[in-house]
DNA sequence: ATAATGTCTCTAGCGACTAGAGGTTCAAGA
DNA sequence: TCTTGAACCTCTAGTCGCTAGAGACATTAT
């Protein structure tokens, strides 16, 4: 049994996360001490650590709510999980070939002006005026 | 002289994404009819573009803040658009490092299940549940 | 016993919009 | 000229995942 501190030192969630994870659902409100303070066990750790982890590999608030749902039910088909991940890389590799696209036009804009002149001639702020100058679309 | 709809048209960004710029100082407030709708000439285009378009990129809308006093000062050195646009970079560079981490991850972890069995064998949930089964730090 | 630290709830703020209510104005057709 | 319907107006509140602060109470160490 341990104070919420000792759960956000142990995890590196901060305490007003902790609750916050509590508020939308994503942990079980724990037991009370008798002048109302919490106290977790280490299944109270273990949940945070999952959620923790997820949040870290980007699934959303929502996304680790089902996931959460499933470990709870051991006998349930575990599609669901394999499709949350799956979505969740699809979302990750979407936005990776944006940034990649962003990356190249900035190396461009970047490299267009040294930072020497006066702003009316300067690169950057032409390049961001005129969308024509742009490689690729964005 | 045209509305705020047709604004919205030509620059494909919505009617209260342009009323929300206005109230964030990102676009001059236009002129109005007798009943008070708002009137843009070509100067406002041209703003909304160099917006639309420096948000694409990924600059903050105080980034962007920053870049229009600029363009409205041409005498200015560019000094500063130039150090904007490379910490945008560098800030697209580390979000990219972060995702191909993540995606190395998710691979893995989709990897480890088919979705066909129950939820308790589930790796990806296992997996979620313990970090050192990851191959990197995230 | 006291002081320091930790914890409680509640409300508000962040960024960049988006949605909706309830009311007014404009432009085009009859 | 009148009417209709689309577009416009302002204002408030909601989104996501926290984070910060106020003011009060609990626990722990000395």
């Amino acid at each position: 049994m341990f104070s919420i501190g000792e759960l956000s030192k142990r995890t590196k969630v901060k305490v007003p996360t902790i609750r916050y994870y509590e508020t939308v659902g994503l942990l079980v409100a724990p037991e009370r001490t008798e002048g109302n303070q919490r106290r977790y066990s280490s299944d109270g750790l273990e949940r945070l650590s999952f959620i923790k982890h997820a949040r870290e590999l980007g699934f959303s608030v929502e996304a680790i709510s089902s996931l959460i749902e499933l470990q709870n039910h051991p006998d349930r088909s575990c599609h669901e999980a394999t499709e949350i991940a799956a979505s969740q890389l699809t979302e990750v590799r979407a936005k990776l070939k944006r940034l990649r696209t962003l990356e190249k036009e900035l190396v461009r804009i970047t490299r267009g002006c040294d930072g020497d002149g006066v702003s009316e001639d300067c690169y950057v702020l032409v390049s961001l005026a005129d969308h024509e100058l742009c490689h690729q679309e964005h």
